[in-house]
RNA sequence: GGGCUCGUAGUGAAGUGGUUAUCACGCCUCCCUGUCACGGAGGAGAUCGCCGGUUCGAACCCGGUCGAGCCCGCCA
């Protein structure tokens, strides 16, 4: 029993018996009309008097009750068909109705169009999910993992499940810990990633794994990061260098993603390989949106020795100029809120120059010869009516603000064509970096991937220098993708931690387990994981995650609509032997 | 942990110092035989997030607090 799906069509005629929620009563006085809405969509019910106990019963019909009506289904007259639904050609003439269930009035309209508050649609997240518009992203969300299960497993991958209840990991994100009951004092965790685990697949002499992989993170979330769980398409492959992964395995799989899943363009077919270093001087970020132009252009050596002392300093004192150009003339609120942006993300101010009949334009003009004017307009390829904006300072960050700068202009400047998706891929990620405050060096990226160069790489002076073979993909701007070749050589991976100071004992007690099975062969493997909920939000043309997930957590981290986080019962806590420090108990 | 923005009937919004806080949707009652966001008449529903302060007078100004969204930190 069901309502007027595309696939079995009613004809005139038809007895029908049909089930669904009331989407909306029109109540006539000697005619009654209900909207029927199932997982198929709508189909008009007309109850006429002569009907009369289901006459009756529709009277006390409501918005969202549960109702199962039997009928015929009739033609509609040429001038009442209703384009705007699929069954809207038909009606289900009733003869009787049943309600299956009510429903009170609703906290949450179901059948609107206006913006409803988040927290609201969380707190009922179920009346939220009958809108058609949550229904559509359910569907597609299953389609995607068939369109990724179909490709994996015709490339000879093998899915296999890996623990949820795992340990806890030393590097990267805060853990969720789970205790142990059997061994007190002792806990479990969720797994960040299954990176361990699939690299001893690999070591266990399975060829190609895949899974869809729940991972687990407690770290602050943001508007394209879920907080606590989120879902990655893992893959790991043996025998494999990076293009291999690259290009005959991920590549294709997204490509058909973004075309006939999708249904959008994509920018370019080939998908760039871009340094993480150029990528950073180009765009000033390592995930940038190639469907904005504005790359960041250096005008150090231009600017050396002009008169303006906020960029000659800086160049002195070893820093650069750089500069991005804007095909708008700004107005001057306009600037002062880009400026204010600016220094919120560390700018000393926001210079800039106008351009007006092939000349600059600014209050700053005068600080410069003609020919170093002449040399910025021709060098950044300004025309009239661009707006050039400038960033002076140590090099990360001129790259930070003006690459915020630029993300942000291009959506001002409706640059993001939504029917466009631009992928890339930016490697040769260091494998060290110094942190800036401590001076301390940590990993940059993945401290499993192999250094480029392996070990005598390592034992190199220029720690910085050292590359690792490491490969992450964006689009549109979000990281979808990171991966890597594998360090699978255990004298490697202690060299990897002893450079930033762990002894072989530390390594051996937090990766015992993978060291192990390095020593017993393990293959040279390779492999990556995809972020499906970024890339459906960007494929569905959403701009935030939970709008592509059924059970989201808010930005706090609550489950507003199951009130997740919770107490437990004190026998449970007793059985853990766990205790803790009561909050203000009210 | 920090910054910015926000918090007004069930929902979404208006109201920037002055009688009884406005509108739309929803809800309740009545009328209506072709609507499809049906229409019409009437009605109920708000301690303006909470606490304190300024003022003759506060939804509005100030301080604090709680909650939400976005961002920074964080996210190997």
């Amino acid at each position: 029993m069901r309502t007027f799906s595309n696939e079995t069509p009613n004809k005139h005629g038809d007895k029908a018996t049909v089930q669904g929620w009331v989407h909306s009563r029109r109540d006539h006085g000697g005619l009654i009309f209900i909207d029927l809405r199932d997982h198929t969509g709508l189909v008009q019910l007309t109850i006429r008097p002569e009907a009369k106990q289901a006459f009756h019963d529709a009277q006390g019909l409501r918005d969202e009750f549960v109702v199962e009506a039997v009928g015929t289904v009739t033609e509609r007259d040429e001038k009442l068909k209703n384009p705007n639904i699929s069954s809207g050609d038909v009606e289900l003439v009733v003869d009787t109705i049943r309600v299956l269930n009510k429903s009170e009035a609703l906290p949450i309209q179901v059948n609107t169009s206006q913006t409803i508050n988040e927290d609201s649609r969380l707190r009922y997240r179920y009346l939220d999910l009958r809108r058609s518009a949550m229904q559509r992203m359910l569907k597609k969300r299953a389609e995607m993992y068939t369109v990724m299960r179909h490709y994996m497993d015709a490339l000879d991958f093998t899915e296999i499940t890996t623990p949820i209840i795992a340990n806890s990991s030393p590097e990267g994100a805060r853990d969720f810990l789970v205790p142990s009951r059997i061994h007190k004092g002792q806990f479990y965790a969720l797994p960040q990633a299954p990176q361990q685990f699939k690299q001893l697949l690999m070591v266990g002499g399975v060829h190609r794994y895949y899974q869809i992989a729940a991972c687990f993170r407690d770290e602050d979330p943001r508007a394209d990061r879920l907080y606590g769980e989120f879902y990655q398409l893992d893959l790991e492959m043996s025998f494999v260098e990076a293009g291999e992964v690259v290009r005959e395995t991920t590549e294709p799989l997204i490509k058909k993603l973004v075309t006939e899943f999708a249904g959008k363009k994509l920018l370019s077919d080939d998908i760039p390989r871009i340094p993480y270093h150029e990528a950073m001087d180009r765009f000033g970020s390592d995930k940038p949106d190639l469907r904005i132009g504005m790359e960041l252009n250096d005008l150090s050596t231009d600017l050396k020795d002009c008169g303006f002392g906020v960029f000659s300093n800086a160049i002195q004192n070893g820093g650069v100029v750089k500069a991005i150009v804007a095909q708008k003339l700004f107005s001057r609120s306009e600037i002062d809120k880009l400026t204010e942006r600016a220094k919120a993300d560390g700018a000393g101010g926001l210079p800039y120059m106008t351009v007006e009949n092939g000349r600059a334009v600014s209050s700053i003009t005068k600080f410069f010869s003609d020919q170093e004017l002449d040399t910025i307009i021709s060098n950044l390829g300004a025309q009239d009516g661009d707006t050039i904006f400038f960033g002076s300072d140590v090099r990360s960050k001129v790259n930070k603000v003006l690459g915020s700068l630029r993300s942000h202009l291009g959506d001002v400047l409706d640059l993001k064509d939504p029917s466009v998706i631009a992928l890339a891929w930016i490697i040769d990620f260091p494998f060290y970096e110094m942190d800036e405050k401590t001076g301390k060096l940590d990993f940059g990226h993945n401290p499993f991937s192999m250094p480029k160069g392996g070990l005598e790489a390592l034992e190199s002076d220029d720690k910085l220098a050292i590359v690792a073979d490491q490969y992450d993909m964006v689009m549109n701007g979000y990281e979808i993708c990171s991966g890597g070749v594998r360090n699978h050589n255990p004298e490697v991976l202690y060299k990897v931690f002893g450079v930033l100071g762990f002894d072989e004992d530390y390594v051996e007690s937090k990766f015992g387990a993978m060291l192990n099975a390095f020593k017993f062969g393990a293959p040279p493997h390779a492999g990556c994981a995809f972020g499906v909920d970024r890339i459906l939000m960007e494929l569905l043309g959403e701009d935030n995650v939970r709008e592509v997930v059924a059970f989201p957590k808010n930005g706090s981290g609550v489950d507003v609509m199951m009130q997740s986080p919770s107490t437990v019962d004190q026998q449970l806590l007793d059985e853990l032997e766990l205790s803790h420090t009561p909050q203000n108990t009210e």
